[in-house]
DNA sequence: GTATATTACGAAAACGGTTTCGTGTTGATA
DNA sequence: TATCAACACGAAACCGTTTTCGTAATATAC
């Protein structure tokens, strides 16, 4: 550690004006019960010498630190970085910093970084579960840390059975809205590609997408789903699926997805949108930069931050002790791109 | 606040076993100064009950408190993600969380940051400068912070007016590496798209970039250096700078800018990588997922976010005294794809 | 002149740990 | 039996704040 010309403490002012430490903590909070003069006096030595209280100290006096922990799944997917933003927003705003750990989608990862962070490092969490934590059904590790008292924000990838606050968008309804838009434009087989069922919004989706296709009587046939591991999509698994059938519009749950196997459509020379069109989930990067533009519906992830630090904040401030805990459904939007016709 | 069934304590476990606080303490770190039978009913007592020390005190009582502070510009770039994901990996690994800043290239919020954390919150910082630090020139508050003794790695947009650990790659060598690469393929006109100068990086990239060119005895042509705003590129603007020139190959400060101009020219009829090649920076998804993919120069972002890490954590655990600083500089690759010619 | 209020400050506990040092008890040694 | 080391534990200081409560000194009231 190099040479620390430290920070200055209560302690060393007092010494210094020789006064008390009581004395000059209230002076420097202007407490009545301290004369101007000597106010003005310590006031002055502290500004002097930048006196910054510690926080450390603070928090453990309070039992607040003002530190909010995020765990989510993944940084490196755009939705995950603008809820992170929109997080970091609203909680700086009202004086909050953001730990950030990651799961890497790994159950492990998960409960050891909410264990790290329950012993006193934060006031409450926000998160979105992992895939495996899902896929494993497990939700103990989020159960300990709410009987603690700790306020928890799911939002996105969330479950039912935790009693805690939750944000997510209504996913059903994006899948609806984006296999009816494709509907809309004369579009009779339509697929989806997905990835596996444990993943609560890609269920979801699934769901709105059958759900559109009934109410406009088209079948819902298996074998126009595909499902993807998230990692490492195999080219040729779209190339055949898109082969077999006969697809004229395809929804995919997420960008990559879609981004991924418009390429595949075009080298195998269909005209997008005319003959095939492509809707895909979240409005990042991916889908404004794609070519052609990729049509999707936005997931409004800065939105859902916001909301979450402000459901957090809300809880690990309020005094009442009555818990009472709600969803939040945000409404997803469509943004129609060149993928889809006009 | 929700009903806390709050942590349990040193302090309850003592009066729960009627032996003293620091008999406690011993026994939970396993002390040779406890006998077996003490400390096993102590440990059993902890187990039993789910003792976790509380992270803040220990803060307190050591002067450390195991957090790294990271303060970036933006974090819905991928660049950013992935060292913060490298940054993540090795800090974790060594039992550190990290606290995320976004200065959103403002120089106030970075200067709020900094300070929010400098007070006893963190460890050290890792950051990169926002564009408005780099553009004022004002590194005031980062000199603070390390006069307070608390290690700073600054990593990618850095300056030398500031004596600190720095990593960085060789953003030369990558402008270098990729004009060269250009002009190997036969093309002589050969356009830069880059940002205003004050970005570090930016700089740097065109400085290599007019050396290869000069290397290559091809004339530099200030007419076919373009610079564009980061926010909203203008469509029009590209346009005209690939009518007006004859171009037959751009290497682009970033990403964006390439996947961007790349549409551009594929609108104007050019063929991608006969007519014209591009070539970006940064290896993220959208070189991966453009149509066609992008040919870039890539930073190793989660490389170079472990190295941060790892040079901060040494200073931060190191014992002596003497400042010495050293800057690593990581060797660029380029990662051939389809906008350039095989 | 005495009783009471007010002013201005300090002592000390508390937050939850760690660590140094002191000490009563035991057993071994001479 | 006196001496001493080893053992097992507790008291207390400390980290840097906040906050309650007590109290001397002064001012006000009667």
């Amino acid at each position: 550690m190099p040479n620390l010309k430290s920070k200055i403490t209560l302690k060393d002012i007092a010494r210094e004006l020789e006064v008390s430490i009581s004395t000059v903590s209230k002076a420097l909070k202007n407490s009545e019960e301290i004369s101007r003069d000597t106010k003005e006096k310590i006031q002055a030595f502290a500004r002097l010498y930048n006196y910054k209280p510690n926080n450390i100290a603070i928090s453990l006096k309070n039992k607040r630190t003002k530190n909010i922990g995020v765990v989510i799944p993944d940084i490196v997917h755009h939705f995950f970085t603008t809820v992170i933003r929109g997080i970091e927003k609203y909680a700086n705003a009202k004086g909050y910093n953001v730990i950030v750990c990651l799961s890497e989608e790994s159950f492990d990862k998960e409960v050891i970084n909410m264990e790290m962070l329950a012993n006193g490092s934060i006031d409450g969490f926000i998160m979105s579960l992992s895939s495996e934590t899902q896929a494993k059904g497990d939700y103990n590790h989020l159960r300990e840390v709410t009987e603690q008292g700790i306020p928890v924000v799911l939002f996105d990838r969330i479950t039912n059975e935790v009693e805690c606050d939750k944000v997510v968008i209504d996913d059903q309804l994006g899948g609806y809205l984006a296999t009816k838009k494709l509907v809309g434009q004369g579009k009779k087989k339509i697929a989806l590609i997905t990835t596996d069922d444990y993943l609560s919004v890609s269920k979801a989706r699934t769901e709105g997408y059958k759900k559109a296709l009934l109410e406009s009587n088209l079948p819902v046939d298996e074998s126009r789903i595909l499902k993807l591991p998230t990692m490492d999509m195999d080219e040729n698994k779209i190339r055949k699926f898109f082969n077999s059938q006969e697809i004229d519009a395809v929804m995919c749950v997420n960008e990559i997805f879609a981004v991924f196997s418009m390429r595949v459509a075009l080298e195998q020379g269909f005209k997008i949108p005319e003959e095939i069109s492509f809707i895909g989930f979240t409005n990042g990067l991916l889908s404004k930069y794609a070519n052609p533009s990729l049509t999707v519906v936005a997931q409004h992830g800065e939105r859902m931050g916001e909301i979450s630090a402000q459901m957090l904040i809300d809880k690990v401030e309020s005094e009442n002790e009555e818990e009472t805990f709600q969803t939040k459904i945000l409404e997803p939007t469509l943004v129609v791109r060149d993928s889809t016709i006009n």
